[in-house]
DNA sequence: AACTATTTATAAAT
DNA sequence: TATTTATAAATAGTT
């Protein structure tokens, strides 16, 4: 920010690269626990440079904390994807499945019981979340079960309008065989249903 | 950084902390972004909002694989934490736990709507607002909460005014009792608070 | 959300 | 690597 605006790529020079590195990490870092400071926020943030050295940051309690609160919150807000099996060690593994039991077990005890007083709004939130995401699903679901219903009424409509057709014309040849009266062209309706397999879903 | 120096704690108007959290959130990111290009660095950045809200970044990959980055990075800086003697029944108990997270979300999917494999378009339909209305309470029910902190912030508030009107009036008395120069009267702080048992949600 | 007066961060120089 | 300096960038207060 000084003395030449900055190009938003690699730097090339190894030397400048490492010197920005370090001024930058320091600023980053600073920002991060002013916002965290100024707006009450909690923040985790670790930094690793391109020789791997780990910088880093816990505006609350330690990182594994954060981490596992971000792991509770992004998890619980997928509920369909959670079949994980990574291999996480097994306390880990443990841990995250008390999790979501007790995310669960939360869920129902709302969907029963419209509340209990201990819920914290973090957990609110993360069931907010799940529902909407389950909403979104069966929104999808719905609209894939509308389209594969367009789609059999268009079949069955042609279905319909070739046998129109086809009773059309041979009733206008038996007119003209037997000279009867001129048979209205105009009929709007399907004059058979050629079967009634067709469900409504 | 503009029009008035920032003191580096808690924003109390909440309307400006909000505002400069926006600003600041946005700012933060995009530095960890700058840093990340120019210097060829990794980082993993997560915000929780007060509110319990979740802003992230991750320059490389996914947040889970930085984390787990992370995770191997600081067991292996302490190695005598990484042989963690495991109960021997973790693995059992990882499987039981496992056992009582389908049981549960089996029970979810029921109280959705019994398994969505044969639903009908009006099973659906049905689902849908029963989720809407299920978020609907969540979200009143967090405000609820949110409500009921801020009452409880009010209290607070009355107590500590009373007490420092208390303390004033006492001091202003001795003031007149004992000859002293005139006490100031327009001390903005609080001057004594009462407890420290308020429990965040 | 946009503006602008300032502060803050920092690139380049030393 | 630290300090200085000129300048770019961020942003607090305002509209």
């Amino acid at each position: 920010m000084a003395r030449g605006k900055v190009q938003l790529k690699r730097i090339e020079n190894s030397v400048h690269r490492q010197v920005t590195f370090c001024k930058r990490r320091a600023g980053l870092l600073k920002k991060a626990k002013e916002l965290s400071v100024l707006c009450d926020a909690e923040i985790g943030l670790f930094i690793f440079s391109a020789h791997g050295k780990l910088y880093e940051l816990a505006t609350k309690g330690t990182m594994q904390d954060l981490i596992e609160r971000y792991t509770k919150f992004t998890r619980a807000a997928h509920p369909e994807t959670s079949p994980e099996p990574l291999p996480l060690d097994a306390k880990e593994e443990s841990n995250l499945l008390k999790q979501e039991i007790q995310t669960l077990q939360k869920s129902i005890r709302y969907l029963f019981g419209g509340g209990n007083k201990t819920s914290t709004i973090d957990e609110l939130q993360v069931l907010e979340k799940n529902l909407e995401t389950w909403i979104y699903h069966i929104r999808s679901m719905k609209t894939n079960i509308m389209l594969q219903e367009i789609e059999a009424l268009k079949d069955k409509e042609g279905t319909l309008k070739a046998a129109n057709k086809y009773l059309h014309d041979k009733i206008v040849e038996n007119a003209a065989i037997h000279n009867f009266a001129q048979f209205p062209t105009d009929v709007p309706y399907p004059l058979i249903i050629q079967d009634g397999t067709f469900q409504h879903y």
